[in-house]
DNA sequence: CTTGCACCTCACGCGACGTGAGGTTGTACC
DNA sequence: GGTACAACCTCACGTCGCGTGAGGTGCAAG
């Protein structure tokens, strides 16, 4: 009955861990076997194999190697609030793992609508999400979700393809030295007017972040064509609007 | 207009990272300033800028810095079989994640319920808990869960409680060496056999289960008792309930 | 005596940086 | 010119849980 005792490689099998796992856990002092042969090969007894499923257990639960060798350290811990903590813990990286799931989802089925998309638009999506998520609150990336929705595949396409052509065409404007307040900068100023508050639905809230988008992140309307001249001339047709001659 | 060159602690600034960090991007080639002063220091370009906003999208999305590399290394890449691929990596995980939080959250139910339990119980049922996961199903360890709602507290700690007490009167007319046929072993037996009939609910997938833990794990059976001989008696009994003499 | 297996002890490697140590550059003020 | 002080530079080791060799020893069988 004294042959109870194990060798690293008998452990190893029985409990699937690796023999370097084992070696490791002695290394730091987690489980060191309690005999030895005379030529130092490890001797694990019944009570270090006890010890060690106890250690696969809380390790099982997420706990590091080191939370595993403090609880097993002194036995007046409370289990509870232990257990608690690492619930805890558990759930953040849960949510944090749904919101990376829901992001990778939103791309794949953008992608999967769109045509083939080019890497640089791939980018570009990416990047455009990001933005978002940094700017708008859950609630308004759900509004502006479901105006998608609403709007249908077709129609956000056109938006998208109009954009562009009129910011093409405003900067012609500008460049030729239009005088904003005359017509044919009025019009295309009241189309500007009319997309955006096709994205935003007029929603205040939602307003106001797309200012604060466009304030912090110049580089984005850069690349869109949307220098700050630009802006700045579209500004002052906007205000010509609101103040007929 | 050529000021837009950036140094380190700019680009950290603006983008959130750390100097360190970008001496690390910088480090492994993700990310190679196109600039350097007379004296050394790293001057980042609009360029290098744009370069690692796409670097954060991507690691956003959960994609090692090699893999971020590599996908803006070429840009003949399939964007959607790279996103669809990332978002199979991380459904799994988050699949893991919910089953660890189910986990740690029925521990902590176990324990809120019981008494303030001591370390030594704390472990024993995390033992258990991980025990029953490998060798009952999920749709098996649902019924069992229901058929303990259904029992009520109260009853379970009895139960829990009549098992020592049956196990050492077993035991002690084993070692009285009490022929397993006759009378006060036959109650004990009968009882036995009540105790896991009440356990297993009769599902034979659930009795199965039962069995191959029992085979599998002798040294939980012994912890509590149950070594080999005394099951071996115990057996003996049953059958003689089976064969009425 | 050799073959072969299980065991031993170093010791480097991973991934994405954190955290110093110890030195140089740039700028502002005296 | 000197002297702070911040911002930059380059090593280089530490993290966590082992994987993966390299190079050597112990032990039983042919």
């Amino acid at each position: 009955m004294q042959h109870t005792e194990l060798k690293v490689g008998e452990l190893a099998r029985r409990t699937g861990l690796s023999i370097r796992a084992l070696h490791h856990y002695d290394e730091i002092g987690l489980l060191k076997p309690s005999a030895h042969t005379a030529s130092g090969h490890r001797l694990y007894t019944a009570a270090d194999i006890a010890r060690l499923h106890h250690i696969l257990s809380l390790k099982q639960l997420g706990f590091s190697l080191e939370e595993i060798a403090g609880t097993l350290g002194r036995a007046d811990f409370s289990a509870l609030r232990v257990v608690e903590l690492r619930l805890q813990r558990a759930r953040e990286q849960l949510a944090e793992q749904r919101q990376l799931c829901e992001r990778l989802d939103a791309i794949a089925r953008q992608l999967r609508a769109a045509e083939p998309v080019s890497a640089d638009d791939f980018l570009q999506t990416i990047e455009a999400m990001t933005m978002f998520e940094k700017y708008y609150t859950p609630e308004q990336l759900k509004e502006l979700e479901a105006r998608r929705q609403a709007m249908g595949e077709d129609a956000i396409k056109e938006v998208e393809a109009e954009w562009p052509r009129l910011i093409a065409r405003m900067r012609e404007e500008m460049e030729k030295g239009t005088d904003p307040a005359t017509e044919p900068v009025r019009a295309l100023a009241t189309r500007w007017r009319e997309l955006i508050r096709a994205f935003t639905g007029g929603n205040p809230g939602i307003q106001k972040s797309l200012q604060t988008m466009s304030q912090q992140e110049p580089q984005m309307a850069q690349r869109q064509g949307r220098d700050p001249q630009l802006m700045e001339y579209v500004g002052r047709a906007m205000a010509c609007l609101d103040a007929p001659k």
